[in-house]
Formats: structure tokens, sequence, C-alpha cells
DNA sequence: CAGTGGTCTAGACCACTTT
DNA sequence: AAGTGGTCTAGACCACTGA
């Protein structure tokens, strides 16, 4: 049960809600389930009870439920499948490159990058990267740089910063490609959600190495802040990407 | 009425819809509520009828004009409020900078940029235009090109193609500021969604005049394609960014 | 106060997957 | 056939707006 009397009660359970007063039932309902998954009892890619077993659990109605659940699939936090069953959302190929990865070659195909690491260290926090990560002056930092590839062709230098204290020792072992299924399956840290800053710039004489282009070259530069479940900032990576021959796509409605 | 057997019916009035079978109710109501305002019966800043008239007057229960709206809501082509009713999305400027304009200065707080023209002109549409548009070649395009301020400095210079044949005489009064609006008041066309792609360029010569840099600057070419109600390719623009003190913004989850 | 959208419930039936 | 999510209905009550 959540709340014993659903109507009009503005949620004891959660004192941060009172001001505007009224927090739903089915809001109440996907906060748990939230919780239940930045906790680990509903992992990545674990089958939900039905709708209709979750209600009697929670004590409140199947289409209640059914709202809820229907918010996390809207965020992609869950996935449906008739028939089958509710899951939670896996950080696969598939959804990085539908949900995260936006930059796409010309010929509008989109393919996966490869990476190769060029460098990682632990180090005092940057005041940009503090300013991003949301930590204080003087915690520590996983930096991570490295090139991606695609079909071969090194299009993106970056460098990501991640905290020490949520990330202990991620420099130390082999850093792979596929970096959000790793923060879950090593630290159980699920990324949500990302923020991105894009900004054209010129390539330094070492960016401009790495890349394969004349120093001054432009490229586009993608400023990533990714969140957890639970809404901490717990990466931030700098992407400089050539777009002589790709593009960053978005789209809005 | 939407038809007569709500229930299994492959959708006896629209036959594009057979290979998958299945057109939920609500989706058919979502379409021709979709088709008014493409109509103009409904037109941005209509107050709708309320739910339950709705749903008499087609002959469904409540819920499922409440669930078509849910998803006309969630697509910005409606707005609810609560004890006032449903409106028709409008293009005001507010609706503009949250939904459509994705620069803003690095400060964070979002502007609305003032627009000069710089020429105006009616043509035969280049290969590029006749791609974008989805045209055939041969048809004409007006082309407006125009400088933006944010704070008076120029930001940006851009160019637009609109197809003749939608936007007749468009180059021929004063081009306001607010197109999406203009578009809308004098031509019944509302733009419903948008794609974007981005790269990073050095200015030309012209374009770093235009903006006040020098030539070999780097911008952020956007290039947008935007869609009409019924999915027409309506709009073509292409708009030179700079990012020196300002950045597009972009978000996923 | 009446009218609107927003929430919650309960139950029926459909579409899809698996056994 | 059984179990899942998906659709549709009907009715009650809550929160908000404006006369």
């Amino acid at each position: 049960m959540i709340s014993d009397k659903p109507e009009s009660c503005p949620d004891a359970t959660n004192p941060a809600v009172a001001p505007v007063g009224f927090r739903p039932l089915y809001r109440q309902v996907k906060d748990a389930f939230i919780k239940r998954m930045a906790d680990g009892l509903w992992p990545p890619g674990f089958l939900l009870p039905s709708e209709s077993v979750l209600a009697g659990e929670i004590g409140v109605s199947q289409g209640t439920v059914r709202k809820a659940l229907d918010e996390l699939a809207a965020e992609n936090l869950v996935v449906r499948q008739q028939g089958k069953g509710t899951f939670v959302a896996q950080h696969d190929e598939k959804r990085i490159l539908f949900q995260f990865f936006k930059l796409v070659r010309d010929d509008g195909i989109p393919r996966f990058p490869e990476s190769q690491v060029l460098a990682a260290e632990v180090a005092e926090a940057s005041a940009a990267e503090c300013a991003g990560l949301d930590i204080e002056p003087g915690a520590r930092v996983a930096r991570v740089r490295r090139v991606r590839f695609i079909d071969g062709d090194p299009l993106i230098v970056e460098t990501l910063s991640l905290p020490d204290a949520i990330f202990p020792g991620i420099t130390e072992g082999e850093v792979p490609n596929s970096l959000y299924a790793y923060y879950s399956s090593r630290y159980g840290v699920t990324i949500a959600f990302a923020r991105e800053k894009l900004k054209a710039i010129v390539l330094s004489p070492e960016d401009a190495a790495i890349l394969g282009r004349p120093a001054g070259h432009p490229a586009l530069q993608v400023s990533r802040v990714a969140l957890a479940l639970d809404g901490r900032a717990v990466e931030w990576r700098v992407s400089l990407c050539l777009t002589d021959d790709a593009h960053y796509s978005a789209s809005m409605r």
C-alpha cells in the first residue's frame, strides 16, 4: 500500500511535495517503481510482475498501475511487449543508437561506433567538472580520453569525467566500448536522461592530429551531462565530432 | 460516429491500414481531430468542445476522447488547462522559444530573436531544395534570406525556402519575424514537426561579414525541414549560428 | 456555483505470445 | 488454453477556473 487514503491526501510519505499539494496516486506508484529500479531490485532486463499482480500488491487498481507504467514507458525506463510483459529497459546497442547517439553519417544509416582509449587517470576535479557534475571542489574524478571510429574512420575524440565516489576503480580495468551498459552491470548505475550543449569550434593541433585533419578544421563540440535514475549527474563528457561526412540529428514536435 | 463496430474492424474508412490490421478507436478519433485542425475548422487558439460533448458527438466514451487528446497534447498540438478547457496550440512566442528555437546564450536565459530580411525572391527550386522539400524538379520556391539578432548582436544568418505552391506571394509583403504564426494566419498552414541536421562549418567571407566575424570563423550550420499537420514538408531553412557566446541545447531521455 | 479537465476504480473484451 | 498488455466503457469523485 502506498497510502491509506488515496483521495486528496498531500502524501505524508513525501514531505517535499506539500507546497503545491496533491500528488496523484499513479505518480506515487511510478516513483516507487523508479526506486525499485534505482535500488537494483528491478535490474535492467527484469521482467516485471503483471499489472494485475502489481496492483494487488500495492493495493490500487490495475488502471492506476497502468498509468504509472505508461509514463515510465514514455520515458524509456521500461519497455512493454504485448503478450509477453513489461521489462526494465536495458542499455543495449540498439537503444543507445536510437536514444543517445545522435551523430550519423550523411547517408542516414546509423552505425555503432568503436572506441579506443587514449588515456585514463584519476585526479582532482577541475572547476568545469565540478560545475557539470554538481560535486564539491576537491572531489576526485576519473577521466577517460578516447577516440571513436565509424566504419574505421576516426570521427570523435572525447573526454569523459566520472565522479570517483560513484565509479571507484573504473580506470583500473579495461574500459569497454559500451559504457552505459558497463555503468549498469558493474556499478548498478542506470543512465536515464542526458542534456547536451552544442557548439562549433575549430580543432586544436593535438585533437586535429588524432582525427587526421589539419589544425583549425571545424568540429562539433558536444558537451553532455548524463543523469542517473535518481537524478544525480554521474557523467560529463565533451566530444569533438567531425561533421564533414556526418551530422548531428535532432527533431522536435 | 467514426465506425459502427468499434471492435476488431480493420477500419473500412481508411484502406491504407489493412496490412497491420487494427486501428484503435482513439487513434481514429485523434486523426479526425487532426483533420479538423488541418482543415481550419479548429484554428489555432480555438477552444475545443468539452470531452463529454465530443464523446457524445462522435459516439464514443469520454475516456476514448480523452486518450485521443492525451496524444495530441503529448505532441504539442493541443494545450489543456484544467478548469478551462482544451485549446488548439498556437505558435506564440513562448511556444516557439520552448519548442523550436534551440539556440540559447551561454547564460542559459532564453531570448526571442529579432530578424532583418536581407533579400527575398521567387525562383526555380535547386536540387537541394527539391530534395529537402520533397517537390518535383522545376517547381518554384520563395527564398528569404535574413539575419537574426539576440540582444542586438547578429547571431544567425539563414536562408529559408518555401514552396510557392503552398505560400504564394509570401515575398511580396513584409516578411514578419514570427514566421510560424504567419504561415498559420495567412496561409492556414500549421507547423507540427521539424527535423534538424547540425554540422560545424566555417563562415564564407560573405556570411562572416554579415555576422561581424572574420572569414573562416567556425559556425553551427542547422538545416531544418518543417512539416505541416498533414505531414507535408513546407519549409526548408539553413541557419548559420555563431556559438562563441551561445549554444544549441538538446536533451534526451 | 456550474463546468472543465484530472484521477481512480471496476469490469469487459481484444490482440498477442507462449505453452 | 492461459497469461500478458491494449482498448473501451461507465461512473464516481477531486482540483481548478471563472462567473
